[in-house]
DNA sequence: TCTGGGGTCCTAGGACCC
DNA sequence: TCTGGGGTCCTAGGACCC
């Protein structure tokens, strides 16, 4: 049994890039320095993808758009499309459903699959699927090839675009080891700074101490890489029916500072009205509400509260999220503000005290018919009073509803 | 100089119970 | 008045992924 990791390549790009050639442009995006961006004036200005050319100016995901265009002033910039990326997304894995059942959607980008068979046609069929995609969408996938997820994955980063690698458990010593230790899945930042102190450097300066030691000094996390950088890894590819989404949020960076409660109240209350329609449509309740807040000095904070029970109405999130803003908020600028229902319950039952049942029943009838009303004419079709002078959008967060899951878990 | 949005998991510390 | 140990639940914070 094999598993292959199919990786599209600067996914973002390589999708706009495919688009626009479809729509008549005669300029292919890969080929020049661009990249994805958000608009600064409105604080979203930070790169989300990149051409190859761009990597190659030295410019980084993650870093921001001023910053990337002090390096390459003729850098392209395209704003985020995220309706497209789904519907490529989407064609993806519709071809990949022809070549095996197990298929796990790790992100937008990512799957992995499981393939019956031996090495050999593995590598085959992981040549024919990077082809198919090219050829019948557009762009290009790397297919990493090896005996389990951690080293599909491993094998799929090594060069790009447009490869096959395998990284089979007797190729790691001579493939991994001797990359950086930051490469290695689930070494982030922090985790690479604490290591380097004690002069582990690389994965193959990770995959050769001592273990035991490692787990004294970094917990269970400690064992995992070390796993990992020894390319052990057991976690099964799950399938979409045996995911188990754990929480739900939304949140949003706000184009300028937010310093009153009123106005803070408002973008919760929007918040609010997506979560909720997204609890509702997903048929779950949740019982543990968070909020969470970024100053304008980038320091964040959470505060949350179980419930005694579960809930999806908007009305009772909004109520409990306001107490919380309020012991918590003692009067910083916010720059962003978030919100999140998880606890989640699905075949609910509910007790409700008669007072209290009698105002809740008249918020649950609200819930469902402002649902359904956005659901035949669309979600600006009816809202909240509040919202009625078109300052806010009467529903904020949410990039697209893509309903199925992805990211499941770490995986141990 | 200006830093998104959506997730999962782990750990530490405190409260509370027996 | 002060002393245990073990267990569970809750909350905050931080790590990682794309």
């Amino acid at each position: 049994m094999a598993i292959m990791h199919v990786d599209a390549n600067s996914a973002y790009l390589s999708w706009t890039a495919a688009f626009l050639l479809e729509k008549g442009s005669s300029i292919d995006l890969r080929d020049i320095p661009s990249a994805i961006g958000g608009t600064q004036a409105t604080r979203h200005g930070i790169i989300l993808a990149r051409s190859i050319p761009a990597k190659r100016k030295g410019i980084q995901t993650g870093e921001t758009v001023t910053e990337a265009l002090q390096k390459c002033p003729g850098l392209v910039i395209y704003p985020p499309n995220y309706d497209l990326y789904l519907l490529c997304s989407n064609a993806m894995v519709e071809i990949l459903g022809e070549y095996s059942d197990k298929i796990q959607r790790y992100s937008i980008d990512e799957c992995y699959l499981e393939w019956q068979g031996n090495d050999e046609e593995v590598i085959e069929v992981a040549h024919e699927i990077r082809q198919r995609i090219k050829r019948q969408l557009g762009f290009t996938v790397n297919v990493g090839v090896s005996h389990n997820k951690l080293l599909a994955k491993m094998a799929s980063e090594l060069e790009k675009p447009n490869r096959v690698h395998t990284l089979f458990p007797w190729e790691v010593e001579e493939k991994m080891w001797p990359l950086p230790l930051r490469e290695l899945f689930m070494v982030g930042h922090a985790t690479e700074q604490k290591l380097k102190r004690l002069g582990i450097h690389t994965i193959g300066d990770l995959a050769r101490c001592d273990s035991r030691w490692l787990k004294a000094w970094l917990k269970s996390y400690g064992t995992m890489i070390w796993k990992y950088a020894n390319g052990q890894d057991e976690s099964p590819v799950l399938l979409q029916q045996d995911m188990v989404q754990k929480g739900i949020g939304n949140s949003m960076t706000i184009s300028y500072d937010v310093v009153s409660e009123e106005d803070a109240r408002a973008y919760l209350l929007s918040l609010t009205e997506r979560v909720g329609l997204r609890l509702r449509r997903m048929g779950v309740r949740g019982s543990l509400v968070s909020l969470w807040l970024k100053t304008d000095t980038f320091v964040s904070f959470r505060h949350q509260r179980q419930l005694q029970d579960h809930t999806d109405s908007t009305q009772e999130i909004y109520e409990i999220l306001c107490q919380l803003f309020r012991e918590c908020w003692q009067g910083q600028p916010l720059r962003q503000i978030g919100i999140g229902v998880g606890g989640f319950q699905r075949n609910f039952y509910r007790q409700v005290s008669f007072w209290d049942g009698k105002v809740r029943e008249k918020e649950e009838r609200l819930d469902c018919a402002m649902d359904q009303i956005r659901g035949r004419y669309g979600e600006g079709s009816v809202m909240r009073a509040r919202f009625a002078d078109g300052a806010r959008k009467p529903l904020e967060g949410g990039v697209n509803e893509g309903n199925y899951i992805m990211m499941g878990g770490y995986g141990r």
